[in-house]
RNA sequence: GCCGGUUUAGCUCAGAUGGUAGAGCAACUGAUUUGUAAUCAGUAGGUCGCAGGUUCGAGUCCUGCAGCCGGCACCA
């Protein structure tokens, strides 16, 4: 007998060897009838696994939000059927649910087009309708193999070696058609429902590995109700809406043309951005001090070969050879120059620990299907700095740099931030021993990320060759991730390059150096900034801060009266006097994203106020000019600066806001 | 780089079967002086991504190259 324990509490004894769906049953019809999986312990299980010991039992119905992975996998199951049954001779290979979907790759001579998709989907109804039960078999590997061999199912065959010996080889059986699968699905294909879609086809490495055979891909979704896929299909058309590449156009702040691909033509308004991130973070590395240089852009061959760049990052660099036939590289990273700013000179132990800043820009030549908007260029800037210190500074500056890190992307409104950890790859340099101590450094900085709460985990295997790093990731608008900060902990570079430091023994020792960028590169955090804000930047990093907008043109004179006392006021302004309806301005400037319309005509002008509108609200209030320049004044102030002010001013009594925070601001 | 798609006016897009290019918005000019997301009228604007080829004739068919888009691989 064993022991099953339910959610609710309750406890019944059952001859071991009992299934799922026999339990359901003699609870009573309708939870049979419903449930289509259970969770065992918490794992979810077929409902006609039997349970062999005691257990928590808890039955999944489809609206549970746990039945979604298996809608989704079953989904992947019958989209492999009925593109099996349409297309004859394709092969399959792997269909996993993922973030938002599943998908599944075959392997066929023919590629898949959307004009495809209303017949693969329609067969896939079909098989839906048919409601076929899923029945688990475990078939011995021989079986399995000659199985899939005799149908040319080579990519399956492989599967199946790949299946460690201690584990059971799962058939998952839809009537005629079946797959090698670990499971679990529901109990028929009848539980798919009809909420389900085709979205892409792409092509796809064979294991994810560019010197295997592209497959085929295609992507789909499934959810358990008509409602959700519509509320999926809407949000991805609403972040659609905020790609920065649209937003850069309408914003007037980039654009790219096909003489440069994958290099930035920034406009007036994206270089006012650009510019103030650029001041923003130098005054929070002066805090932390750091010293600010600037090396050269194009270097001698030579050095990179030293510098081992040749070598390995060949394949990236961007070269050039001048009349006498000189070979020179644009620099794809700054550490090399900064290790020839540390070397000038000699330099003591207790200059240590030396943080030389850069705003460097680097050129490196990206595969061509990387690019992506100012998110993946091939020249960029890069928050660049290098931390020269001893192995014992290395966690304490490991930490600094993460406080520093976290609280900059507080200051823009990031704190949902994924950090991971990377640690020794097989190819490297360095003795294990100092691999040891550069870990074990991160591992206590990351030690202590878990114990604030954050969720950092181990990349084993992805760090850099040269030592372990600390990668720090934020989100775009359609969920896709992107490395931004990076500490990366190196034995190697100094030594190769030839720095060292005078110990306190009077002794020669090689220093350790940090490599960090904590936006990364200003090109992709400006991207990240544009998609998170969808546009509706908050008013201190705003180019264009507050557009003053006439009624008639009776009114210029003090149009330009409130112009210049608002770049008095330290506000980024310009007025709109043309010779337009004020609906029209509204709307024109609405587009354009600027964050603070202020509205003057007859009554304004008569009375010294203006009307405030805020971009993404159709609100307005009337205010004294001068009350409202100076709130505005006060809200565009660089957060840092901001805490300055109010540490000078503790004890001083806060002023009551007059203006309401800004309306129409969406996190993603 | 790989697989697929795509490229026509500043933007969004029409242009079956080959016969020499069109709309809306933007721009420019004029009228209108307007109260919170599009005032009206007129004007101008394109060697149809680039280079070859087929044809009496190519935006349309063929070949090569490039850019861009979606993935994959790579990566800040």
């Amino acid at each position: 007998m064993v022991s099953v324990t339910f959610p609710d509490g309750a406890t019944r004894r059952y001859p071991a060897g009992i299934r799922g769906g026999e339990i359901a049953r003699s609870i009573s019809p309708s939870l049979a009838k419903r449930s289509v999986a259970m969770a065992i312990d918490g794992k979810l299980a077929d409902l006609a696994d039997p349970i062999e010991r005691d257990a928590d039992i808890e039955f999944i119905d489809r609206d549970n939000p746990r039945a979604l992975e298996l809608i989704r996998h079953d989904a992947a199951h019958v989209l492999a059927e009925a593109v099996q049954t349409l297309y004859p001779g394709t092969q399959v290979t792997i269909g996993p649910v993922i973030e938002n979907g599943f998908y599944y790759d075959f392997y066929r001579g023919e590629p898949f087009t959307p004009e495809d998709f209303p017949a693969i989907e329609k067969k896939m109804a079909e098989i839906i309708a048919k409601d076929r039960p899923f029945a688990k078999e475990v078939w011995s590997r021989d079986a399995a193999k000659a199985w899939f061999e005799k149908r040319g199912e080579a990519f399956k065959v492989e599967l199946v070696d790949a299946i460690p010996p201690d584990q059971e080889i799962k058939i998952y059986k839809q009537g005629e058609w079946l797959d090698l699968c670990r499971g679990p699905h529901m109990t028929s294909t009848g539980k798919i429902g009809a909420a389900f879609k085709l979205m892409k086809v792409a092509g796809a490495y064979w294991r994810g590995d560019s010197s295997k055979p592209m497959l085929q891909r295609i992507y789909a979704t499934a959810f358990a109700n008509q409602a959700q896929l519509d509320a999926y299909l809407h949000q991805l058309a609403e972040a659609e809406r905020r790609d920065h590449r649209r937003l850069g156009r309408e914003m007037d702040l980039f654009h790219f043309q096909e003489e440069g691909p994958g290099t930035v033509f920034w406009h007036s308004k994206g270089w006012t951005l650009f510019q103030t991130l650029i001041a923003y973070m130098r005054r929070r590395q002066q805090t932390e001090r750091y010293v600010e240089v600037n090396t050269p852009q194009v270097l001698d061959r030579a050095l990179w070969e030293m510098s081992g760049h040749w070598q390995t990052y060949r394949e990236n660099m961007f070269t050039t050879m001048t009349e006498d036939e000189r070979v020179f590289a644009l620099k794809p990273m700054n550490c090399p120059g900064h290790i020839q700013i540390f070397k000038n000179g000699l330099k003591s132990y207790r200059d240590l620990p030396l943080k030389i800043a850069e705003f460097g820009i680097v050129h490196r030549y990206e595969p061509s299907g990387a690019l992506h908007g100012i998110m993946r260029v091939r020249a960029f800037t890069q928050d660049d700095a290098h931390i020269f210190c001893t192995e014992d500074q290395i966690k304490e500056e490991a930490l600094r740099i993460n406080d520093l890190i976290l609280s900059i992307y507080k200051d823009f409104g990031f704190e949902d931030i994924i950090i991971k950890m990377s640690t020794r790859p097989e190819k490297r340099v360095g003795s294990d021993d100092a691999w040891d101590k550069a870990e074990a450094a991160l591992t206590r900085v990351l030690d202590e990320l878990n114990a604030r709460g954050f969720k950092a985990a181990v990349n084993p295997g992805e760090g850099a060759f040269y030592g372990p790093k600390l990668e720090y990731t934020l989100r775009d608008a359609i969920g896709r991730e992107w490395q931004c900060g990076t500490t990366q902990v190196d034995f190697n570079m100094p030594g190769r390059l030839g720095a060292f430091y005078i110990g306190p023994d009077s002794e020669k020792k090689t220093p350790v150096m940090i490599h960090r960028a904590m936006f990364g590169s200003l090109e992709r955090f400006i991207g990240i900034l544009i998609e998170h804000f969808a546009g509706h930047l908050p008013l201190w990093l705003s180019p264009l801060q507050v557009m003053i907008a006439t009624i008639t043109q009776d009114v210029d004179e003090y149009a330009l009266e409130v112009l210049a006392a608002a770049r008095q006021a330290g506000l980024k302004a310009e007025a709109d006097l043309g010779n337009e309806k004020i609906t029209y301005k509204v709307r024109e400037h609405s587009l354009t994203k600027i964050p603070v319309l202020l509205v003057v005509g007859k009554r304004e002008a008569a009375e010294r106020t203006v009307s405030l509108r805020r971009l993404g609200s159709n609100e307005q209030t009337t205010l004294p000019l001068e009350v409202a320049l100076r709130d505005l004044a006060a809200e565009a102030t660089p957060p840092d600066l901001k805490r300055l002010k109010a540490d000078g001013m503790r004890g001083v009594p806060a002023e009551e806001p007059v203006l309401a925070p800004a309306a129409g601001v969406q996190n993603p």
